[in-house]
DNA sequence: AATCCGGGGGC
DNA sequence: GCCCCAGGATT
């Protein structure tokens, strides 16, 4: 099949099949930035009802620019990754101080920004200013590896870089913009990982996969590392004003800008209660007692997993001092809402909101 | 080149 | 359970 076959199958069934995103088609770069940030490592369908709900509290870049980053981090709460968030945040700023409010339209200048690698430049200077990029993302990976038949490791740099030079060859000189998101959007809804419709696929001809009966091995992906697994013991301090108190995480920490309950590993040869009570002593200098036990949960992280036990605990001795964290306060049940928490917490402060609304069992 | 960074959905 | 997802930053 030629490149110029290729383009005009994969435009014409994008033309007729492509879904609605209120992203798409839009113009605006702003808004085509923004949504690229957010479908890192992410679907669409789970980023779809964040990105109306980001658009309406920061309609521009300037409206972003100006807003604080704890307020950012509350709109951008659930979604994960939050260095985008905060990296997004900054190169809005950047934006408005050093390129008129205008998202640049280079390649030089759109990497200056925060968060914006070789895929997002490529989607946005193609799809917002039609120039001539390729992307290569997740989809891009198994459709080019599945029709060139390519079954090197798709983790590997050299493999990535090949698949980089398959896509700037293919790509459209008249709609980039499009040929980009039409080989995104047949990877998501047609070549899909496993039970492919390659009935359905406009490029079945050229298909090395599909004529050799490979596309359940294509692309071959080295295995991943076992994620360890971690007890974690957490304490839900309360003093006679009925507060609980939160801690700030460093913005260079995972989930940076986001608040928590103290907490940390356990110990080997430590009771859980123990470990609640080392840490919040190293962290917070304090000295708590455990009343009682509040929640244990599951959790998984891109990279472990983690076992959270939590204590409602009652301040013995010392004043809170933040150590670790970047600040510490003592806050209302019915506050906890206005503050960002990173999933784990979430579910901690939403039973703490729903005993405390039936005035059960919170009593110490 | 390898590792770190969330959360959700599909199978 | 594991895998994947419109990847980027850091080491």
């Amino acid at each position: 099949m030629t490149n110029t076959e290729f383009q005009s199958r994969l435009l014409n069934w994008y033309d007729q099949n492509k879904r609605s995103m209120p992203w798409r088609d839009c113009g605006d770069p702003y808004k085509i930035w923004l949504s690229e940030i957010m479908l890192q490592q992410t679907r669409v369908d789970q980023a779809t009802p964040y990105f109306e709900r980001f658009v309406d509290h920061y309609p521009s870049v300037n409206a972003l620019a100006e807003a604080d980053q704890q307020d950012v981090l509350k709109v951008w709460e659930g979604l994960g990754y939050y260095s985008r968030a905060r990296n997004l945040h900054a190169a809005a700023q950047l934006v408005v101080d050093d390129f008129d409010g205008r998202v640049p339209d280079s390649w030089d200048d759109i990497t200056k920004l925060k968060g914006v690698g070789p895929y997002t430049a490529s989607a946005v200077l193609s799809i917002a200013f039609q120039k001539k990029y390729a992307v290569v993302d997740g989809n891009v990976i198994r459709v080019l590896s599945r029709y060139h038949g390519i079954d090197e490791d798709v983790r590997s740099t050299k493999t990535k870089n090949g698949i980089q030079e398959h896509a700037d060859e293919l790509i459209s000189e008249e709609r980039p913009g499009d040929f980009n998101q039409a080989l995104m959007e047949l990877g998501a809804t047609i070549c899909t990982p496993s039970n492919p419709d390659c009935g359905s696929c406009p490029l079945q001809d050229g298909c090395v996969a599909y004529k050799t009966a490979r596309t359940e091995e294509l692309p071959y992906k080295s295995k991943k590392k076992k994620r360890p697994h971690h007890q974690i013991g957490v304490g839900i301090v309360r003093n006679q004003k009925d507060q609980v108190l939160i801690a700030l995480r460093p913005d260079d920490a995972m989930l940076g800008g986001l608040w928590e309950f103290p907490g940390g590993k356990q110990e080997s040869g430590e009771t859980f209660p123990d470990t609640v009570k080392r840490e919040l002593h190293e962290e917070l200098d304090i000295t708590v007692s455990i009343i009682k036990p509040f929640m244990k949960l599951d959790h998984a992280y891109s990279h472990f997993k983690i076992t959270l036990h939590a204590y409602l605990c009652e301040l013995e001795e010392g004043k809170p001092e933040p150590r670790t964290s970047q600040e510490i306060r003592w806050i209302a049940i019915d506050e906890l809402t206005e503050y960002p928490f990173p999933k784990a917490n979430r579910r901690l402060t939403e039973k703490l909101m729903n005993l405390n609304k039936g005035q059960q069992e919170l009593e110490i």
